[in-house]
DNA sequence: CATCATGATTGTGA
DNA sequence: TCACAATCATGATG
C-alpha cells in the first residue's frame, strides 16, 4: 500500500530526476531525464556517473520493471525476484530513494492523523467498573461500597448479609471473568502487535519502513483492539448493572414474613387495639423477634392498622383468636402453646390485655355487624387518637353504625 | 390464569 | 418525621 504509491509514479512529476532535494516521485525516477542534477549529499555511488548515465538509467528501468510485475508473478517467482533484487547493485541507492520518499509521504499523512483524544465511552466505562469495584484493587473496598451504596439508596436498615454476601460473591464471579479476559485481550494485542512490528522489521530490509510508521501501524492495531475492549467493559459493565438491579429488585420484592413473626405482630397488634402504634423500643424488641427490620415493622403495622380500619369485619375471627390466645397466655402466666411472643417480649408483653376483649361474639365475617367489643376498644380509628397527629376522622360508616 | 393476601413504596398532611 | 391512604408488585391459592 504505502509502497505502492511511489512505484505506481501517480505523483506529479516536476521532472527534477533524482534529486534528493526535490520533490521526489518514481515518476521522476522512471525517466531520469536530466543526470546534470547533483546530489547534495553525493552519498550513493554512480547512479549518476556522467559516462555510464544511460546504462544507470537502464538499470533503473529494469529494476522498476521487476517490481512492478512482482505482484502478478507466482509467490516462489517472487521470492526468487525478491532475492535477485536485493542483490542487484542499483538496490541501495534505489532503497535509499524510497526512504526519502517515504519520509515525505509518512510526514505528510502524519498530519492527517494525528492524537487521539482517549475514547470518552472508554474512560467512561471505566470509572464505571472501577466505581462497581471491578477494575479496581482487589475486593474490599470496591464491592462494599457498592452494595453499601444500593442499600443506603433504598433507605432501608442493611441487614441483609446474606444478600450481600450473595451480591458480593457474583460480583466477584464477574471481576474474575472481566480480568480474565482482559487478560488475554492483553496478551492476544502484544501478541499480534509484536507479530505485525516484527513483520514490518523483517519487511523494513525490501522496503523503506520508518520507525514512526511501525508506530502507526501499532497505534492502528491498538485503536482495533481498543474497540474489543470497549465492547468487553462494556458487556460487564452491563452485567454489573443487571447484577445490581436484580439485587436491588430482591430487596424490594415482597416476601412473606414467617408464620412466627406474623403471629408476634399480630399478637402484639390485638392485644394493643386501643392504641396499636409500638413505640421506637417496642418496634424494636417485635422486630428482633420477628427477625425484620424496625421499618418492616412500622410497615406491617401502618398496613395491619389501616387494613383492619378498612375492614373490621374481616379481621374480627383473627382478632379474636388472637385476644383468646393472649388471654389464655396472660393467664397461665407461662408459655402460650404458639405464640413465642412470651418468651421475650418484655417491654410491651401479654399484660396489655386491657385492650382485650373477651367476650368473642360469633361474628359471621359481615362487616356492617361490627362486634361491640373490638369498635369500643379500637378507638384510635375513629375517635381522638393518641398518636400525635392522628386525626382519623374517617367516618367508616360501613362499620360504625 | 384470575384473584386475593400482603409487604413495600409513594404522596400528602399535620 | 410520622401516620395515613392509595397504589404497586409479588406470592399464594384455587
Amino acid at each position: 500500500m504505502l509502497q505502492q504509491q511511489p512505484l505506481t509514479g501517480n505523483g506529479p512529476s516536476n521532472g527534477r530526476g533524482l534529486g534528493m532535494s526535490g520533490h521526489p516521485g518514481m515518476h521522476s525516477l522512471n525517466s531520469v531525464h536530466q543526470p546534470s542534477q547533483h546530489r547534495p549529499d553525493g552519498g550513493d555511488a554512480g547512479l549518476e556517473g556522467t559516462e555510464n548515465g544511460h546504462e544507470t538509467r537502464r538499470d533503473i528501468g529494469d529494476i522498476l520493471q521487476q517490481i512492478m510485475t512482482i505482484t502478478d508473478q507466482s509467490l516462489d517467482e517472487a521470492q526468487a525476484k525478491k532475492h535477485a533484487l536485493n542483490c542487484h547493485r542499483m538496490k541501495p541507492a534505489l532503497f535509499s530513494v524510497l526512504c526519502e520518499i517515504k519520509e515525505k509521504t509518512g510526514l505528510s499523512m502524519r498530519n492527517t492523523q494525528e492524537e487521539e483524544p482517549q475514547d470518552p465511552q472508554l474512560v467512561r466505562l471505566d470509572n464505571m467498573l472501577l466505581a462497581e469495584g471491578v477494575a479496581g484493587p482487589e475486593k474490599g473496598g470496591g464491592a462494599a461500597a457498592a452494595v453499601s451504596a444500593a442499600t443506603s439508596s433504598g433507605g432501608m436498615s442493611p441487614d441483609s448479609s446474606l444478600e450481600h454476601s450473595d451480591y458480593k460473591s457474583k460480583l466477584s464471579q464477574i471481576r474474575s471473568i472481566y480480568h480474565t479476559e482482559l487478560e488475554k485481550y492483553e496478551q492476544a494485542c502484544t501478541e499480534f502487535t509484536t507479530h505485525v512490528m516484527n513483520l514490518l522489521r523483517e519487511q523494513s530490509r525490501t522496503r523503506p519502513v520508518t520507525p514512526r510508521e511501525i508506530e502507526r501501524m501499532v497505534a492502528i492495531i491498538h485503536r482495533k483492539f481498543s474497540s474489543i475492549q470497549t465492547q468487553l467493559k462494556q458487556s460487564t459493565c452491563e452485567a454489573v448493572m443487571i447484577l445490581r438491579s436484580r439485587f436491588l429488585d430482591a430487596r424490594r420484592k415482597r416476601r412473606n414474613f414467617s408464620k412466627q413473626a406474623t403471629e408476634v405482630l399480630n399478637e402484639y397488634f390485638y392485644s394493643h387495639l386501643s392504641n396499636p402504634y409500638p413505640s421506637e423500643e417496642a418496634k424494636e424488641e417485635l422486630a428482633k423477634q420477628c427477625g425484620i427490620t424496625v421499618s418492616q415493622v412500622s410497615n406491617w403495622f401502618g398496613n395491619k392498622r389501616i387494613r383492619y380500619k378498612k375492614n373490621i369485619g374481616k379481621f374480627q375471627e383473627e382478632a379474636n383468636l388472637y385476644a383468646m390466645k393472649t388471654a389464655l397466655g396472660a393467664r397461665q402466666g407461662n408459655d402460650s402453646p404458639h405464640t413465642p411472643n412470651s418468651t421475650g417480649s418484655g417491654s410491651f408483653s401479654l399484660s396489655g390485655s386491657a385492650d382485650l376483649f373477651l367476650g368473642v361474639p360469633p361474628v359471621n365475617g359481615d362487616q356492617s355487624v361490627c362486634p361491640m367489643g373490638v369498635q369500643a376498644n379500637g378507638n384510635w380509628q375513629s375517635r381522638n387518637s393518641p398518636p400525635p397527629g392522628t386525626s382519623p376522622h374517617s367516618d367508616h360508616s360501613e362499620n360504625s353504625d
